[in-house]
DNA sequence: GTGAAAGCGCTAACAC
DNA sequence: GTGTTAGCGCTTTCAC
């Protein structure tokens, strides 16, 4: 079914029917109404194919994300596409597995006009942006990995006060040596999250111990935590930058009979349900993921529409929220109580 | 840039362009690599719109799934679109939020040429499959929450099997008492893990009591857990068809203070990273979810090719594995000891 | 081995 | 208020 058989049965011409059915003024209500009706009647959609090459735009967007089993991406992918769907817009999804050279594939592939715009966060082993800086004419959102010195929009969280946050928070708790774990250090969130990290033991007088900075990129993350646990000068504390850091400490502990928060304290981002329920419950750091979607999808669809193009370069920047549980608790506060 | 250009640049007709792209036997090997070559310096892409609107398919497909914030449909998509990137295709991805309306009004979208074919997984509050059955021309493939009564390929897991083990290994460890809890009973998980049960009950002589068949859809799961554990007669078993519902009697069973598995054992259908690590660490049986993602995947893409379009009309069941840990342990086996 | 031309289904500028 | 028509960029049949 498409216009020209529609239009024969209305004995109408085929652009009287088509702006009947985008409800242009041009047409009285009496053929709007028949041709809606006709239309309904006979199960007629617009082909979206002839009309995305007519009109140049395809009512797609891209979300390029590095894995999409994720606590963090997969209620960010929900965001999106809540507005995606209230927006009429559809959402193709592309997954980078955390590899730049399968990044730039995808983003070469977007090239030709098949969405309108793109979302995404930056692969862990992306050293090089240059293929995403020559996308000057498509619309660009980043969110939670971005590329700081690009002049697109950025939604983010503030992961250099939560770095502060959480390593004040582990100082408090009585830590005196803290080690930082993240992947990438490539990537703006390792970075940000450093930087408070760093920020807050200066600010209590601890001297920085780079010893204590580690990237575990890769498969190897378990092999370097317990490397650094073994060591007899080992931390007292860790904050992991990402949830997945933060299970292989607790697996590695378990291993080697180090009791959480006794012998060492544990805190990290991360948007896990069962933080409560682990064994220690886990102190966590969370992000608003489903909000971070809905804000950058939101402004990237502003972009596509051409509204208010020079007030969205900016970031964006929403609150996480630091969740204190079992995992960092001090060892003398009051009686010894399993609260959650 | 398009062919019209490209064929200007070459001193060459459009079709000749074209043909040469697609590596047709009719052009010359010479003619061939100069197209080739200038193609790649003027960096031309084909236009996707003009391609699928002139050859009537659009190299794209459409994942139907409820929710992506989810320890099971994160790896599907993993595994979707790891072969779609295989074979070139480009993934749409739809969420019906377990709602009926939203799925049958995708469904709708999807009836106008966008996709090649469609995967997909139902809502929790399908009751009616019409808006499924009437998709006779399009390729489909469920997964893991199917139509029973379609003829068209489905991919699941062992789920009575695993109904059956699942409920044995909570008989074998002591328990007299069990409660099935599942969501909506439309569905054809809830249904095939609930026969597996009744089997192995019966199997074992326990007299079935309906009053411990708990269906727990939308928010209410947690009163009606509640509810359950503050029986008097309360279940000293817990199998829950999804891992939410674990989460759940975890929760209640910290606010009503009983001890897992000393007062309740608890077993669960989980894909959750941390269930070893939760406390106390839990007995799960857990879905290959990528391969799942990557065998519907296949399937499809041969009914889209219509390669053997008769052999594929039959269901494909995957084993899923249990891994018992501490939430089910039995009373008393050896000493109190806790091993992963 | 190469080229001309029809047409996929739609939109929009223009004519009436 | 309605109709005619060009053309979006491509594929493919048919002619040479």
């Amino acid at each position: 079914m498409n216009l020209k058989q529609l239009a024969k049965e209305l004995n109408l011409s085929i652009s009287t029917v088509s702006k009947a059915l985008r409800d242009s003024h041009e047409i009285s209500i009496a053929t709007k109404s028949a041709v809606l009706s006709k239309a309904k009647e006979l199960n007629y959609q617009v082909n979206p194919f002839a009309s995305s090459l007519r009109k140049q735009k395809s009512k797609t967007i891209a979300v390029v994300i590095p894995d999409a089993a994720n606590d963090f991406f997969g209620p960010v992918i929900n965001g999106i596409e809540s507005v995606a769907q209230e927006k009429g817009y559809h959402v193709l999804i592309y997954l980078t597995h955390e590899e730049m050279k399968k990044e730039i594939a995808i983003i070469k592939l977007l090239q030709n006009g098949r969405v309108d715009g793109i979302m995404m966060s930056l692969s862990e082993q992306t050293t090089n942006t240059s293929h995403l800086e020559e996308l000057t004419e498509m619309p660009l959102v980043f969110f939670d990995r971005v590329v700081e010195h690009m002049t697109v929009p950025k939604v983010t969280t503030d992961d250099f006060n939560s770095g502060v946050n959480a390593t004040k928070h582990l100082i408090q708790n009585g830590c005196k040596r803290i080690a930082f774990l993240s992947i990438s250090p490539n990537l703006s969130i390792s970075n940000k999250r450093m930087k408070g990290y760093q920020e807050a033991l200066k600010a209590h007088n601890i001297e920085p111990d780079s010893s204590l900075i580690m990237s575990c990129s890769g498969e190897d993350d378990k092999i370097i935590i317990r490397r650094l646990l073994k060591k007899k000068n080992r931390p007292d504390g860790i904050f992991a930058s990402v949830e997945k850091l933060a299970i292989s400490t607790y697996e590695i502990c378990q291993e080697l009979k180090l009791k959480i928060p006794q012998d060492i304290k544990v805190i990290c981002f991360s948007n896990s349900q069962t933080a409560a329920l682990l064994n220690p419950s886990l102190t966590t750091i969370v992000q608003p993921a489903f909000e971070i979607g809905r804000e950058a999808a939101t402004i990237l669809f502003k972009l596509v529409e051409k509204k208010r193009h020079h007030f969205m370069l900016e970031r964006t920047v929403l609150n996480s929220t630091l969740i204190a549980r079992d995992s960092t608790k001090a060892r003398r506060v009051g009686k010894i109580k399993h609260s959650k």
